[in-house]
DNA sequence: ACCAAATTTGCAACCGGTTGCAAAATTGAT
DNA sequence: ATCAATTTTGCAACCGGTTGCAAATTTGGT
């Protein structure tokens, strides 16, 4: 017995020299008790008595032991890991979203494995990196990435939560964000309320979808007024190069120009912004601007954007919370969580 | 055996169907091998015959099986998982940190599990947070974060890499950075060169070791030249609004303003540049700027900042590359390296 | 003090893989 | 065709935990 309590020591002794994972087994052997009795301590709700609790965290805080989470994760199936997927690292506002959802998650114990798809096309490619380390769950974090890879997601059975994605009627995966129609429509007026009769809409890529969406809201609001002229055309990205050269060219044609714009985002507003103070065009006398996502850039006072907000901490908030549901409920069933936007009023638009 | 095919057959399209894991089992059962014969399909390196690589491949392919990393770990001893901490999600630079980190990890078959130490204090509890998933390797990329926190890991005999982390001569743990003291007589020189005769350091957190560096460097140089008359003060954070209430208190007297500073980071420069904006003083004509960073909105040209370029991307992957070679050799002796800042002339400070 | 009910504990099997070792199969030289 | 050397394969134990079940212990009522 004396024999055996030496070697032990010794042994943790090394261990912690190692820095070598102390095991069940070694806080089981030091506590004199059985396995399942150390296991039960540290999983909550099972049945344990005060003194065996008292051993078993003595013996475990002595050597200083943890529980291998991931160990765990085989037999209860859960790693309480959340994919975190994006392809979204060059706009500021997604700094703001990793924060938040880095916070949100860990709070409830869960942690996010970040995954990149900024050069990734193939949805089922992305879908087997994750599997490998067998998330509990999925958040897709973009408005540009296609909703094609949610779906594989959900395909492989995995839950899985679109943030920042596009709003439909009958949504095959749960989609938290805005209506981009709305937003659309929500800048017409703004413009239209300032009493411009010549108006422009300078999106993003054509192809994201949010782009079309607010495309389609600011044309059929622009519609349901007469005399009203609206122009259109796509920058190639979401980024102030792209802003700046889609303006630099409509500046080359006087007669091109429109009184005002909704711009795709706030970045692409900036670049808009930049080419217009370079041609010596005053905003908002000149010509008024108006973006959207309210980042925190935005409301710096030598940028002073007029921009939509959008309310990305609860999207967040509401994205985990689904996330963490269908942990309980797999197969929920899908649904479309909208937020209102609203207008917020800065520089880049007159005072009415 | 033809039962036993049917129950198998079964059993997959019932695992399928629930998104259930495929296990290396039913591969097994499947392809009517051993356990040992699949698995080994899966490692690299192991002897497997052509035929029987063959045979298992189709079974994987036909069941859509993906080994489960986390599982192979337990034995292995290696998850492939390299925690990614930080508490700056503040910093639009940070956002490009993110993108690199994520891809560079990524292409060498290692996840980033992000943690957001945003608010906590206490090193020991980070670092048991991370340790319950069993982490590789950690990279704490922050210069704001306490070295204590590397050094917690370190401790725990967990790989660690410090990046953008203060360098010393001789460092407890591996560091990739910048020299912050050159830095600061880097910014010196040129303000120097701008043929200013009364200068001022606008520094981050007074507590930060960059600023304390910074401040070392800039001051060091100015002393050097004689006739250089020296100002300086901290600003509450490397924050926008930081930035703009120091310098809008300096503007306060207009005899504690210096002809030009050297500030913390181009966020906070844009902060001190709004301030002198909002009082009416042209920049550089009446008061000169140089930042440290170039983040990517220093370029954008109604930004147009001076500022002292910070090498990111090698950081970045010298750090990978640094975390990875510890997976090999733990105990490698902890280096320093830092990489050469160069500055990056634009419209904050005048042409000489 | 006694006994049934309720609680606590340990055993052993299992989660999904890996790996040392020995048996089986293949290869190649004679 | 024979046999030694080499390669491939399967067995079984193990990684660090969890959990159903039955044995052991405690509790409480009389």
């Amino acid at each position: 017995m004396h024999e055996q309590r030496a070697e032990t020591a010794r042994l943790n002794l090394r261990c912690v020299w190692a820095g070598m994972n102390v095991t069940l087994k070694d806080v089981a052997l030091r506590a004199g008790v059985s396995r399942s009795a150390v296991s039960r301590t540290f999983t909550d709700g099972a049945s344990v008595s005060a003194k065996m609790r008292q051993k078993v965290e003595r013996a475990a805080r002595e050597l200083g032991y943890h529980p291998n989470a991931l160990a765990s994760s085989l037999t209860t199936g859960r790693t309480k890991l959340i994919g975190l997927i994006s392809n979204n690292f060059h706009n500021p506002i997604f700094l703001q979203v990793f924060d938040l959802f880095t916070r949100g998650l860990q709070e409830r114990g869960l942690r996010p494995l970040l995954v990149n798809l900024s050069d990734e096309t193939d949805p089922e490619k992305s879908v087997r990196m994750v599997r490998q380390y067998s998330v509990d769950g999925v958040i897709v974090a973009s408005s540009t990435l296609s909703p094609d890879f949610a779906k594989a997601f959900k395909e492989a059975g995995i839950p899985v939560v679109h943030s920042f994605g596009r709003h439909t009627t009958s949504p095959k995966v749960h989609v938290v964000g805005i209506d981009n129609v709305e937003c659309g429509r929500m800048a017409a007026r703004a413009l239209m309320e300032c009493g411009y009769t010549d108006v422009g809409f300078l999106g993003g890529p054509e192809s994201a979808t949010s782009t079309q969406d607010r495309y389609t809201g600011f044309t059929t609001e622009i519609a349901r007024h007469s005399g009203i002229k609206l122009r259109y055309s796509f920058a190639k990205a979401y980024s102030f190069d792209a802003g700046r050269d889609e303006m630099t060219r409509l500046l080359k044609d006087q007669s091109a120009m429109a009184q005002a714009y909704f711009c795709g985002d706030d970045v692409l507003t900036i670049g808009a912004l930049s080419a217009l103070q370079k041609a010596g065009k005053k905003v908002p006398d000149d010509v008024g601007l108006i973006g959207l996502n309210d980042m925190e850039m935005a409301r710096w006072e030598n940028i002073d954007l007029t921009t939509i907000h959008q309310p990305i901490a609860q999207i967040v908030s509401s994205s985990i919370e689904l996330v963490v549901s269908m942990l309980e409920e797999p197969d929920r069933y899908p649904e479309a969580r909208l937020f209102p936007c609203r207008v917020v009023r800065r520089g880049t638009l007159p005072i009415v």
